[in-house]
DNA sequence: TCAATATATGAATAACTGTTCATATAGTAA
DNA sequence: TTACTATATGAACAGTTATTCATATATTGA
């Protein structure tokens, strides 16, 4: 049995069905923010936007275990949101792309919050 | 005991430790990201992109059952992603503000995919 | 080689979250 | 009021996930 909606948004309820991405981009993109959204995670995020450093001084700055550390860490550079390099013993790691900070001040702004 | 470090990260560990938001203000940006972070979520959000929609066709765009859908849209309106008003005996859905729409984008972007 | 530092990883547990089912509330028309 | 449509909500279950602990790998210096 039919509904019995006005016809008004009936327009958008079909471009909306008509430019629905495939199940497999939601899946990405829904993957991204999925990781960016755990305080831990986000917290080193916060910290790289003053530049790249290594795991000691990461675990430094959001506190935590180191091994909690390391497979937010793990996570964060499987969804390309952080990317890593070595330098002797240490692993440096640093925000993947500009994306990444335009997103969170994008977020903040949405909070009426300073960055 | 001290770590063996170079000393050109510390000067980054420093201002990160410094300028790392107050815990409030981290988990509320991580809740905001949590929030559309859901496949399903998400698609409602691509849904409403394209205007204003009732319930129903919302569910009609997105799939799944009527009360999932009620309690995800419950979900993006106590965070602030959508707002919602009354039309009758519909409730109509839009999104809260641009932001959402930027993020959304910039995602898609970062993924190199088109929106 | 050995010892020390730095980082990563596997397994297990505890906490969280999305969906479903059943039901409740609210508006409309008769 | 009663019947119907539209939407919301509470509880419970299933699946997911973050952390901890113990251990493994890799680099450096002696």
């Amino acid at each position: 049995m039919e509904c019995q909606h006005k016809a008004e948004h009936e327009g958008a309820a079909r471009r909306a069905i008509e430019n629905m991405p495939p199940e497999g981009e939601v899946e990405r993109v829904a993957a991204i923010f999925k990781t960016i959204s755990e305080p831990s995670r986000l917290k080193i995020l916060f910290a790289l936007r003053h530049g790249e450093m290594c795991v000691f001084h990461i675990v430094e700055a959001v506190g935590g275990a180191q091994s909690a550390v390391s497979h937010q860490l793990r996570l964060l550079k499987a969804n390309g949101i952080v990317k890593s390099r070595r330098d002797g013993q240490n692993i440096v790691y640093s925000l993947a792309d500009e994306h990444v900070v335009a997103v969170l001040e994008l977020a903040c702004t949405h909070l009426h919050c300073k960055l």
